[in-house]
DNA sequence: CGGCAGATACGCT
DNA sequence: GCGTATCTGCCGT
């Protein structure tokens, strides 16, 4: 995972579609499922939170891979990246959406029993799925209550698309998603 | 189901 | 002050 994890945004983010994604619940059980749709950022991009440099927000984003860059927006919403890339390089992936596969209980009450196809289809859905907040920024994947896991299939047919929600650099293809 | 307005607070200039 | 990597509810078909 550390491996994978060094490589450039898009490049990771095209690769995590396909793996496991969870949260440590405080009676340790696990809640999350499959990576469906990502995002990639870095600070070439001015769509990216990084691309003006280092700021006390986005200092995360700066370290090293593994860990939980999660932030708030809108007024109202928390969203959680995953820092890739090498050390004092500003990439991240955003988690977009994942197929729930544990804890799926915990999810539709936190979600208010929204239909299934609704409980984590964008990354502040996903964070209240999974309850991530502020508190989780800086988490190291592994350690501090989350996990990352491989694929169980190797492959995973992959499409990209233009980002959602930007307005700048919008031509980049790096939003991907997993072909149902 | 598709489009639109409103909510709401923080980081940065 | 201003813009924001969004969601929800409400309206229409």
């Amino acid at each position: 995972m550390d491996e994978l994890l060094q490589g450039s945004a898009p490049k990771v983010a095209r690769q995590l579609i396909g793996w496991y994604f969870y949260k440590k619940e405080s009676d340790n059980t696990l809640t999350g499922g499959v990576i469906i749709e990502t995002e990639a950022y870095n600070q070439d991009d001015a769509a990216s939170h990084s691309f003006k440099g280092v700021t006390p927000r986005t200092e995360v984003m700066f370290g090293p891979a593994g860990r939980l860059y999660v932030y708030f927006t809108y007024g109202m919403h928390w969203c959680a990246n995953i820092v890739v890339g090498q050390e004092g390089r500003g990439e991240a992936v955003l988690l977009r959406s994942l197929k729930i596969d544990k804890g799926i209980e915990r999810v539709r009450a936190r979600r208010k029993n929204r239909p299934y196809g609704e409980l984590t289809n964008g990354p502040a859905k996903l964070c209240q799925a999974l309850d991530i907040t502020g508190n989780d920024n800086g988490a190291v994947l592994g350690v501090d209550g989350f996990v990352l896991l491989p694929p169980l299939r190797l492959k995973t047919n992959v499409r990209a698309t233009e980002r959602i929600g930007i307005t700048k650099d919008t031509h980049r293809l790096w939003r991907f998603v997993a072909n149902a």
